[in-house]
DNA sequence: CACCTACGTAAGTGACTGCCTACACTATCT
DNA sequence: AGATAGTGTAGGCAGTCACTTACGTAGGTG
């Protein structure tokens, strides 16, 4: 989780993962995206990307093909959805609240 | 969606919007969860979870009081969201291929 | 007013991150 | 075997981050 993290929160990483959702991409085609940055350091985005679980790793030949291992998201996914979870049941004791309100109006 | 993914991968932060998402508490109340961190810290964890988005601040006399701001979970939750959905799509088009495949072989 | 309480802010430091260039590795082809 | 293509790794550097101590500030209280 912490490893997913730290890997999302860089923006190059980010679009990495975007190119490989549809389907595979060989690491130097994955580095042609990024034209502002050397192979290299797309290489070392590639392992991070891959130790963190979210990057399934794939050798043909001299090439490696990469596509995107959506099993690594469910941990962080979680993590955003419980407090999804939260508004909905703050929002709920707030009616709930409110309705109490009206209730007290109602009988005075 | 920077800023909250920033703001999230440190561990401490996670652990403070877990810890204002029931209720409200003061600042020297979350500092007190963290011992082994001096509070001028946990002031600037709460800064940078406010300037995400991610935190409410209410001024009660000389304190402040926080609570989690859900709303600002919005497109970080999105971000994730997409790859989930992305996972069943790979799963249903691997069936699909999966049953022609059977469909070709009793053809044969 | 003087003082205390509950905070945030400033400035400095060690550790980590993303980037680069140079080099090493592995499979394929002649 | 030697050469080439496709990638990963090593080492170094500048910028950023979380942390600390020292200080500043605003609202209550005697």
């Amino acid at each position: 989780m912490q490893a997913v993290l730290e890997a999302v929160v860089e923006p190059r990483r980010r679009e990495i993962l975007r190119l490989v959702r549809v389907g595979e991409a060989s690491a130097g085609s994955i580095a042609a995206h990024f034209p502002d940055v050397s192979r290299p350091t797309v290489s070392q985005h590639l392992r991070v990307l891959r130790d963190a679980g979210l990057l399934h790793e794939r050798r043909e030949g001299t090439r490696r093909l990469y596509r995107t291992r959506f099993e690594g998201f469910t941990e962080a996914r979680a993590f955003f959805e419980e407090f999804w979870d939260d508004r909905l049941a703050v929002l709920k004791v707030a009616a709930e609240t409110e309705q109490r309100r009206k209730d007290a109006d109602r009988d005075r």
